[in-house]
DNA sequence: GGCGGAATTA
DNA sequence: TAATTCCGCC
């Protein structure tokens, strides 16, 4: 750990990074976000290259590609992350082969039929950073990927947004199903359909929740430039839904009527009818759906908007602080308005539950 | 080049 | 756990 290699390479710079029109937040090119590991991992330093224009000569952006980019210099990327990594033996044949294992992570795939090129998903990403984001959504409506805070642009494309959305939906469902004790029958659209590498969602989520990544203690309680890295992406923070946001689209977000959806993408707002919507709500498919969440009627969603207080308010004692199951410690939290004696019965419920997160470690 | 199994490492 | 290393196969 406590070799010279590990200061080499790549600054980090503030801000956000708009790389070929898809921006990061800040986390993704911190060390710290690294889930599962103290280290660096190497999807990580591949974002981090391919954020320094000073690496486009040996990956880069794919254009027109979301997520996808290209090792243009295998041997020199490989020779880079050697060096972060103090492997001097390091090579594209090794590299590669912990890329592929990033295939089952859901984190990477191959572009077939494109030399040195691969993409990411950008919700396994995302969702392994923030596993617990959404769990609030069910009381700020503005949690929403599409609703940056104001003055930020929409960071993730249309079509990524439907994609997480999904991967949401699951969380949700896989949350609730856990924390009710209750058999669904059916999951969502998405789940049955998976694989053992359903996995995924639920069981990768585990996998990074353990050690406490996104409370207070975990980087985004302070400074305040963590918190605005934060809010960047996550629309967990304060309402902060600008009546124009729909203007706020990047470039990579063209502004589509309210009738317009994305080719492909699962109308869920049809599966799932709610009531009104916010105006900023309709722009991407499925976002009615949590857009409405706890606003009135669109009682169908409750099932998947289920949210548990006693997540929030008994996290599990070896976690230490609640924070730690808050990222956005420092701000008020509903939990936190309850006063004592006030516990609601779904708390009670799960005090005995022993919190344990879908993915929790043992 | 790309894939994935297997053993190993930190 | 996330690679690293090696290797056979396509």
């Amino acid at each position: 750990m406590h070799c010279g290699c590990l200061t080499e390479g790549i600054p980090a710079t503030p801000g956000n990074y708009w790389i070929s029109g898809v921006a990061f937040p800040d986390w993704a090119y911190k060390a710290e976000s690294s889930p599962g590991s103290r280290q660096i991992q190497l999807w990580h330093f591949i974002l981090e290259l391919l954020q320094k224009e000073e690496f486009h000569h040996v990956i880069a952006w794919q254009q027109g590609e979301y997520g996808e980019f290209v090792i243009k210099d295998p041997d020199e990327v490989a020779r880079l992350w050697g060096r972060r990594k103090c492997k001097p033996q390091m090579n594209y044949d090794k590299l590669s082969r912990a890329l592929r294992y990033y295939y089952n992570k859901r984190i990477l795939h191959k572009t077939k039929g494109k030399r040195f090129t691969y993409k990411f998903n950008f919700s396994k990403l995302i969702i392994v950073n923030y596993p617990l984001w959404e769990v609030r959504a069910p009381s700020s409506p503005h949690l929403l990927l599409g609703a940056p805070p104001l003055g930020r642009p929409a960071l993730v494309p249309m079509s990524v947004q439907s994609e997480l959305l999904h991967n949401m939906l699951f969380t949700h469902w896989a949350m609730a199903e856990q924390l009710t004790g209750q058999r669904m029958t059916q999951g969502p659209p998405e789940a049955t359909g998976e694989k053992k590498g359903s996995s995924s969602s639920i069981h990768r989520l585990g996998s990074v929740l353990g050690p406490c990544r996104l409370g207070p203690c975990c980087h985004f309680g302070t400074p305040q430039g963590e918190l605005s890295s934060f809010a960047t992406f996550s629309p967990a923070l304060p309402p902060l839904l600008p009546s124009n946001w729909t203007g706020l689209s990047g470039p990579f977000l063209p502004p589509l009527s309210s009738e317009q959806s994305l080719p492909g993408a699962p109308k869920l707002d049809t599966l799932l009818p709610g009531p009104s919507f916010s105006p900023g709500a309709w722009h991407f498919p499925g976002l009615p759906l949590l857009a409405g969440l706890g606003q009135g009627p669109g009682e169908r969603l409750q099932l998947l908007s289920f949210k548990p207080e006693g997540l929030e308010v008994k996290p599990d004692p070896i976690a230490g602080a609640k924070g730690c199951l808050d990222p956005r410690e420092g701000y008020p939290s509903e939990t936190h308005r309850l006063k004592p004696g006030e516990e609601n019965s779904e708390s009670s419920n799960l005090e005995n539950l022993k919190v344990v997160w879908p993915l929790d470690p043992p």
